[in-house]
DNA sequence: TTCTTAAGTTAGTCTAGCCTAACTATAACG
DNA sequence: CGTTATAGTTAGGCTAGACTAACTTAAGAA
């Protein structure tokens, strides 16, 4: 029961629609670099006032940066709120369908309406749940003491799982640029950041779908040095922020 | 994503909030037999002229019986309805504390904002699983494998399940008593419908908690005849449909 | 039987989110 | 360089669901 709370999502207070809209941006930024009104207002299957108006909503929270008949922008907190919902929603997907069995198509709808209801703690346990279950395939035994006592002390009997693994199997880790180490690579997902940093940034190469690898950073992370398009490059921390990159461990 | 879809739970299209009520309603009357504004107006969090519109509104939708200033009835669609809100809600809770091990206090608060967002297909795979996976304590082994098999043609390696076991482990089974069968034993939820025939019923000893089993049933359900109180009592199919009962299998 | 009080209702307000209709900006093309 | 089509915005309206303030019922005490 309990109504009347505002749903709770760490600290910002993020209505259902405000979170569906701003996984809609990332969603599209991912797949098109850039967001335009028109965009949204086709994912969400709502017409093109209401974007405008949730934009403004949006914008007030700091989350985007809006401004009339530009294409939109994510924020710092806007990214990292919206890649929250994004895993929230890879979890519940990877969950239905590779433990519960449901068919891909039919998957995708119940997610969504199930990402916004899910608490960071039932998240973290439901990936852990997935990553344990299908560690090694479907054949592998599971048992449920084990898999509590993993959650304890992140012990595996079976040696396959260690507590400090990355949860996020078939999943996308999405993150900065900035954020990663030497020796990591990735995917460009987008490049976010107004017009002039964005385009010297996609001048250097960095477009959407490039592989790359992270070669060197310098103490404080500035500069980061990458291999891109058989390139070395060698991008300031402030530059290398705006790149929203997937990770790819292998 | 997928705005603007109204939530489509079977035929009837309610609410979330309406969703809500309902199932407040119900857990109410379970707890005290009638249904109240203010004890609505409690559970719910919400003041009390919202319950008065939110009765309104169930009464259009014919799920609840309601007349200013007196308590309220839930119509046997409303009774359809409000138990299959609480089964989503208990399925979702066994899931939290049994598998992912949640704590039961922080558990009860995510439950009420899941139950909103599982399809039937869903829920009845996550019972499935929460049995399986429970089904002879912590320790038996469970293949992912196993469960989609036993999904698809119900067959258990181990035996210990069949496909037509009453999925609902640790939950409550409700129904009407004029559902159930010669030999079933169960719990009085609680009495429905309006003062003369519920006054009736309960001066034949028909009230909350009171254990009975059912001896007989007639060719076509009436009357029905059961044990309680020690008693034999005989009911008509037409008194037996107001009263909300709780199966126990022993 | 009247009085008092708690429960319940009505009326009216507010906000979030959606909508349509009508206006405006931008960019692309002749 | 103006025209036009498309994208985007503004204005205004609607519904759901909450709220407060003020009124009404009903039930129990005097």
């Amino acid at each position: 029961m309990q109504r009347g709370r505002p749903f709770n999502r760490q600290d910002m207070n993020l209505s259902h629609s405000m979170e569906d809209y701003l996984e809609a941006i990332y969603n599209i930024k991912v797949r098109n670099q850039v967001a335009r009104v028109k965009d949204i207002s086709r994912e969400m299957n709502v017409r093109m006032p209401s974007v405008t108006g949730a934009l403004k909503a949006l914008a007030d929270k700091g989350l985007v940066i809006y401004q009339p008949y530009e294409s939109v922008e994510l924020t710092q907190a806007g990214l990292d709120h919206a890649r929250g919902i994004a895993h929230r929603h890879t979890a519940v997907r990877e969950f239905l369908t590779s433990v519960l069995g449901l068919p891909e198509e039919d998957v995708e709808q119940e997610a969504c309406g199930l990402e916004h209801a899910i608490s960071p703690e039932t998240l973290d346990r439901l990936l852990k749940l997935v990553d344990f279950i299908g560690a090694h395939g479907d054949d592998k035994a599971f048992r449920l003491s084990d898999f509590q006592s993993f959650l304890k002390d992140g012990s595996d009997p079976d040696g396959d799982m260690s507590a400090d693994v990355c949860y996020l199997p078939a999943t996308i880790k999405s993150t900065r640029l900035s954020e990663l180490c030497p020796g990591m690579k990735g995917r460009i997902a987008f490049v976010s950041g107004r017009k002039p940093i964005r385009k010297r940034l996609v001048e250097m190469g960095m477009t959407s779908d490039t592989h790359f690898e992270v070669l060197r950073t310098a103490p404080f992370g500035d500069p980061i040095e990458i291999k891109i398009r058989g390139y070395n490059l060698s991008l300031r921390r402030s530059e290398a922020e705006h790149v929203e990159v997937e990770v790819i461990n292998d």
